[in-house]
DNA sequence: TGCAGTATCCATCAAACGGTGGAGGGTTTC
DNA sequence: GAAACCCTCCACCGTTTGATGGATACTGCA
């Protein structure tokens, strides 16, 4: 509204499930003079809700989430509003959630251990419609593209892997034989480039492909 | 130094290894009137010898530092200055992270998760030198008191079933028979009650008793 | 139409794994 | 010095897993 100023100030909503870093988080931003938090959210439905209401400049969302995850809160997001300008922050959690939210329109990718400046620089570069991601996120990126993906099936099967299921069970989960079960698993076996089903669970945790939860 | 004032502010040291999350904590606790942030750190040596320098009040300690654990380093402080008022600020990390941080003798175990009011509270609490441990935190602490606790040797073993390793390979890396690599392997499912490898490296990282680092 | 990819199933075989029970030597603890 | 516990090893046996090399069928795309 005001004529004087040079800039309006840059409208931010934080998503972040743990309110002391949330908190925290929008104490820090609303030191920085062109930098103003106007909203919060604490989870991904609250987080489509609440840019629904405000509309914000910028989004700055970590990935794990309650209920809805950060990376399908930003496809629904971008659904309704293409235009939306989104930063992930967050701690890491893998090749695997990187791919996700950028496929699913995150314009940046930090990690929390970054610098304030670091932050302050990527908000601006974001809403000055540029990209800001990090040369060991796009390496982590390349690597995955690297190795080919797994099909639906395959996924499917690695989750209850690292859930502990034996072939047997998984077969009857699935509905399938045991036979079937058995080719999924040495295509993902192979796939990962590993060699039994235990590295297969934690290297699936590792790239993010499943979580713990 | 001043006599007018009631009481002087709780001093506070702030450990965290993510920028941002920290610089973030420190702009919030000092919103506070009656706390002040001295010093910070960002991992493990540091904040022993941060410690040592300053002498804080507080000390906010996360758990998942790098070079030292936050564990270790609260065993090292507490070596040093006994009287040392440690509160632990982490995510989660399982039960047995939760054990070894209050078992070096950590006053308090706060959840990120929590309210900034809360965290005041407890850190007002610890300082009146009360503890302050959440129920369901006790809770955890309780199911892990129940089920019996692994050797220095099944926990050796565990590790390495996590990394992957098959009984052979456990077998020449801690230079024992692979029988005997068969028999904690054993105990180790028996204790974490559980009945192949796969499920004991997912409720190991679960539970907090090996990490993928 | 034909090809690539996915998902389903089969048989076979060696290797790895897990269950059971027992045994000897070493501590620490009472 | 007995009891309790841990670490080490052995033998036996059934089950599970992983590796190999197929086969059929459905999809979508060129």
């Amino acid at each position: 509204m005001s004529e004087k100023q040079m800039t309006e100030p840059i409208r931010i909503l934080v998503v972040d499930d743990h309110n002391v870093v949330r908190q925290g988080l929008v104490a820090l931003l609303n030191t920085v003079s062109d930098l103003q938090v106007v909203a919060e959210a604490s989870d991904g439905p609250e987080a489509i809700e609440t840019f629904r209401k405000h509309k914000p400049d910028i989004t700055l969302m970590d990935l794990r989430l309650p209920k809805i995850g950060g990376a399908d809160a930003i496809t629904r997001i971008r659904e309704e509003s293409p235009s939306a300008r989104i930063i992930v922050l967050t701690t890491f959690d893998g090749d695997e959630d990187i791919f996700r939210a950028l496929q699913a329109g995150a314009k940046g990718y930090l990690l929390k251990g970054m610098d304030i400046d670091e932050l302050t620089e990527a908000i601006r570069a974001v809403h000055a419609g540029k990209s800001k991601i990090p040369g060991f996120v796009a390496e982590k990126l390349a690597e995955r593209m690297g190795g080919p993906a797994l099909t639906t099936r395959e996924t499917e099967v690695l989750k209850r892997i690292v859930a502990g299921r034996s072939n047997k069970e998984i077969a009857s989960d699935l509905f399938i034989s045991e036979a079937t079960v058995k080719t999924h698993v040495n295509s993902i076996l192979g796939k990962l480039g590993v060699t039994d089903r235990t590295q297969a669970a934690t290297t699936a945790l590792q790239r993010g492909i499943v979580h713990l939860d």
